[in-house]
DNA sequence: CTGTAATACTCACGCGGTGAGTAAGTGGAG
DNA sequence: CTCCACTTACTCACCGCGTGAGTATTACAG
């Protein structure tokens, strides 16, 4: 129906992340996201947008909720993956972020399920975004070098962008060297 | 009124920033920002957004429009500085953002207004910002350095912020340097 | 037996941003 | 000279999104 919908659900295919474990109802979702102190501490979601978020996806049919009545309390809702949602899910996981912007949220979600996952998702992962930046980076240099000099602040915001993209690289060296070596927990 | 539409109107001060320069109207405010190969890159409009943002500005004081009558066409609408918005706009230029995700947008428009405004103004705002990035990067240092290493991801999450926060530095320093030497144009 | 915390979920509202539309003057092709 | 396309200049209705606030039940402390 409405295409704008499933396409700008980039940053909600991580919850399905957390149903790929288990089947759970809202609330425990909520606790983990907020409670942990991995995931929670760089997204942050109030329990009502958690619920919205939920009910598009289901929406889209990549979960179904259960209602599991409970002697005479309000029944919970138990959500879990339909085989469209776990193939999403497992689409979104190992495909690279396209833009520099969305590394402070999105693919850091993506490496938290990755290395949740298994050591060769994450590696896989870090793989493809690898050579989606360093291309990236490559066609910010040439833009830059092939700009006539219009005005200093142009120059200045490549610049940036440069700079910004060669840090998340060598930062994504960084993760596989962690990721590879396994010095340490969890 | 309500706090929050003064509070959240930060990104909405730069285009009291075009107004500094002469009172102009909406159209020719969106000519600049889509037209002009240097903000144009950074920030992008739609036009109906921009009228939005405007009567948002008008409505908190920072501006006044005045309708130009012209022979039987429908009448333009002239705006200008209220000095609230002077005020409200000089704050805005040398007050340096405080979170790593506002330079893609909101850092570079201070930045390109400062560069139009004076070299002086330029530099004030380069110290201010510098000084908070040299803060931030020791809290997320020292946020490291305190972390029981509860998980992998935790760490690689602070590794990630410490080194945008410190590319920024760098390019910081090179925006001081770009425009302490009158090398070249604009 | 009262109050506060935890469990689990719902809903009405308001604002922001988009798409689409309006309306009048202008300039060139045929 | 007239038709069409473009530029100038602004408006509006819609709708999804996120927030604040509320609901209802159980558990447990004092």
């Amino acid at each position: 129906m409405n295409v704008g919908l499933v396409s700008s659900l980039t940053l909600e295919h991580a919850l399905l992340g957390f149903l790929r474990q288990h089947p759970m109802h809202a609330y425990e979702m909520h606790q983990l996201l907020t409670q942990s102190k991995a995931l929670g501490r760089v997204w942050y979601l109030k329990q009502s947008h958690l619920y919205a978020l939920l009910s598009r996806l289901e929406r889209v049919g990549y979960i179904v909720t259960a209602t599991e009545a409970q002697g005479n309390r309000p029944p919970r809702k138990i959500m879990s993956l339909t085989p469209a949602g776990q193939a999403a899910f497992d689409r979104w996981l190992t495909a690279p972020v396209e833009h520099g912007r969305d590394f402070r949220l999105e693919f850091l979600a993506k490496l938290y399920f990755a290395i949740g996952a298994d050591p060769s998702v994450a590696q896989s992962l870090l793989d493809r975004q690898r050579q989606a930046c360093q291309s990236a980076l490559t066609r910010l240099q040439v833009q830059r070098q092939s700009m006539e000099p219009e005005s200093t602040f142009s120059e200045l915001v490549l610049q940036f962008r440069e700079s910004q993209m060669t840090a998340i690289l060598e930062w994504l060296d960084t993760c596989a060297e962690r990721l590879a070596s396994p010095v340490s927990g969890k």
